[in-house]
DNA sequence: TAGATTGTTAATCGATTAACAATC
DNA sequence: TAGATTGTTAATCGATTAACAATC
């Protein structure tokens, strides 16, 4: 892999590809070429061929991409090639459903620990988790060197969260709070707004 | 509003510049400047004045943007200016926690009903709704004029129920299914998949 | 070999930024 | 009036596409 700079739009394409790739290799598929992870993911083959090309010469001419090779390369590209701690913070239905969410794995991922500042939900059983007490976050985190979280409170709370989980260590948030977030440059921010995403459709409608 | 064609990137910073007026108003807040409501969403205040002038002259030199009149003028663009009603399909955890979520609310959209194909399910009570059979999908639907649709099923069966989605008369498809989907062109989708979303971020740890 | 498909270059297209006259 | 901020133009920057030599 080369160490020029990858635009923040190439990486973001870089899941979906793993993603299509992931389910090729479900389905028993030993190659592909950029014509056919196109016409899956819905982007020209041109790009798919100019993004991978990024990091290096993974494909062969005639015969295209073993979708094997091509996985372990987008997986440790994206540092995926191993399974990261999460934790969940707020234990509203959000984050109850977020912390049972089974699509984690074999995707890179691991939740760890749920949290949340309501005492009484504080010892809840959620799935295999019991719920702990925001207090006890940033020493948590910091402990276990956890640098991911997914951030399920009300919007007025999740600044206060954030800065508090910056403060651990944390350096991606997944964010499920309508709202967005102030972080230093080094911390990355993710939003899932259900409402946002469906207002960028009505627009068309 | 004039009619030449806006770009789809322009599209998707609407509905972050609504919340954030939103939020702003909320906090009893009467105007705002391209500046000021930059530094809230982490857009450059150039931008922010080149998107909103695609649509006409809101804003006043000097003094900068009336919140309210901005936000009307935005719902209106978005056309969530109305109140849109949505299914869900897929009585999972997710489905469940958005079928119950409350962040609908005031942003332009109401679930309506819930469907699932597992006949354990169907009758079930979720929330204020009860699960309703697949089967029927179709036809309440179409009968009920529907065009937005929550896709919260296994990614195995995600493209046959957007199929039946796009036969119903759906516009627009907000997919929690861990999956691209192929639709005609006249129909939008738009992803909530967390580990893609996480995928992206961890590229820079 | 013939056919297929990559990786890459150059051309095109589109988005962002800087700057400033207009004006509240 | 003086200061602030818009809307818009032109310049810059970046992303996408088309085309094709290289080669499996």
């Amino acid at each position: 892999m080369n160490t020029k700079k990858i635009p923040d739009i190439i990486v973001g394409r870089l899941p979906v590809y793993l993603r299509a790739l992931q389910r090729m290799a479900d389905m028993g598929l030993k190659t592909t070429s950029s014509q056919e992870l196109g016409e899956h993911v819905g982007i020209s083959a041109a790009q798919i061929r100019k993004d991978i090309s990024q990091f290096g010469e993974f494909g062969k001419q005639g015969t295209g991409y073993s979708i094997e090779f091509l996985l372990d390369k987008l997986r440790e590209i994206l540092k995926v090639d191993r399974i990261w701690d999460v934790v969940v913070v707020g234990a509203g239905d959000m984050g109850h459903a977020v912390a049972n969410y089974q699509g984690f794995q074999d995707r890179g991922f691991r939740v760890v620990a749920i949290f949340d500042n309501d005492k009484s939900k504080v010892g809840m059983k959620i799935g295999n988790f019991v719920v702990e007490d925001t207090e006890v976050m940033v020493d948590r985190i910091r402990t276990a060197d956890i640098k991911i979280a997914m951030l399920s409170v009300p919007a007025s709370a999740a600044q206060d969260v954030a800065d508090k989980l910056v403060q651990a260590g944390v350096r991606a948030i997944l964010n499920y709070a309508p709202i967005s977030l102030n972080v230093p440059n080094q911390v990355k921010v993710q939003y899932i707004d259900p409402s946002t995403h469906l207002q960028r459709m009505t627009f068309y409608l």
